[in-house]
DNA sequence: AAAATCTCCAACCGCCGGAGA
DNA sequence: ATCTCCGGCGGTTGGAGATTT
């Protein structure tokens, strides 16, 4: 019982978007805002499956883009959260104002792939190419063998997780490096992610320098009050949370 | 000048997870 | 608990334009 398709796709157009075809979308999203997408084509008379139209909109469209060549500055930011990040392009993309996930990934795989390679650093890993593989094994030796097995059969070590440098420490609490909870946090004055990059007093900065971020949600078990992307409290910041959990898991594992 | 090759990026595709019935 | 719908995401592709041969 497959899904059935997200549109009518014998009437809808495909390819390139006409200046005609914007100029509706742009017409309709100003009046109505962003509803509900796959209803909207219709609506607003496009011929274009709801999907087609959204990617337009966000890729393109949208008023806030900042569209033009990219500074070093994001060049550079874009590196340290794609080592912190892997391919989360939307999470990169929350960072960069005026930027989408789409750009960015293009921009990562036209320009910066090549600029870190030839830094001599492998884009995947964030390593030098010259250092021998990274082994995502942590030692497995005096865990439960067979949970391990498992893991191995299905997903060989190369594949397992190619973007998680288990090497980069993600937060300022490892800083004090406590090797033995390398989680425990808090309490100490933690600064915002951007400023651990550097981008003090930078907009992007949301930390007050003079205490912590608050966070209010859930996240007990790890950081408590201690948003470590310096992200507002918005429902990303849960599932960078469980992606920290599950790979907390992976390490102790 | 023409053909071949490369580069770039807009757009598509398929999958996933959350919400609601 | 299960199914369907929908929005969102990351990977991939197609083709236009640029560059090289």
């Amino acid at each position: 019982m497959g899904r059935s398709p997200c549109c009518e796709k014998a009437h809808t157009n495909k390819g390139a978007w006409t200046k005609e075809e914007d100029d509706r979308l742009i017409a309709y999203i100003r009046a109505h805002g962003e509803g509900c997408w796959r209803s909207l084509p219709k609506s607003a008379g496009l011929l274009r499956c709801g999907k087609s139209c959204r990617l337009r909109w966000i890729n393109y469209l949208r008023p806030d883009l900042k569209r033009g060549n990219f500074t070093d500055e994001e060049d550079e930011l874009i590196i340290k959260l794609h080592s912190l990040l892997g391919n989360k392009w939307s999470l990169i993309a929350a960072r960069l104002p005026g930027r989408t996930d789409n750009e960015i990934k293009n921009y990562w795989n036209t320009h910066i792939r090549r600029k870190l390679l030839s830094r001599g650093i492998d884009p995947a890993t964030h390593r030098s190419v010259n250092e021998p593989p990274l082994e995502t094994t942590i030692s497995f030796t005096d865990v439960k063998e067979e949970k391990v097995k498992i893991k191995d059969e299905k997903i060989p070590v190369q594949e397992r997780s190619p973007d998680l440098n288990l090497e980069l420490r993600i937060s300022p609490p490892y800083q004090d490096h406590d090797e033995s909870d390398p989680f425990k946090t808090e309490a100490k004055i933690s600064p915002c992610f951007f400023c651990n990059l550097g981008l003090q007093n930078t907009k992007d900065c949301s930390c007050s320098h003079s205490g912590i971020i608050t966070n209010g949600t859930s996240n007990k078990n790890i950081n408590p009050g201690y948003d470590f992307l310096g992200l507002k409290i918005t429902g990303s910041v849960d599932y960078i949370s469980s992606e920290m959990k599950n790979q907390d898991m992976c390490m102790k594992l």
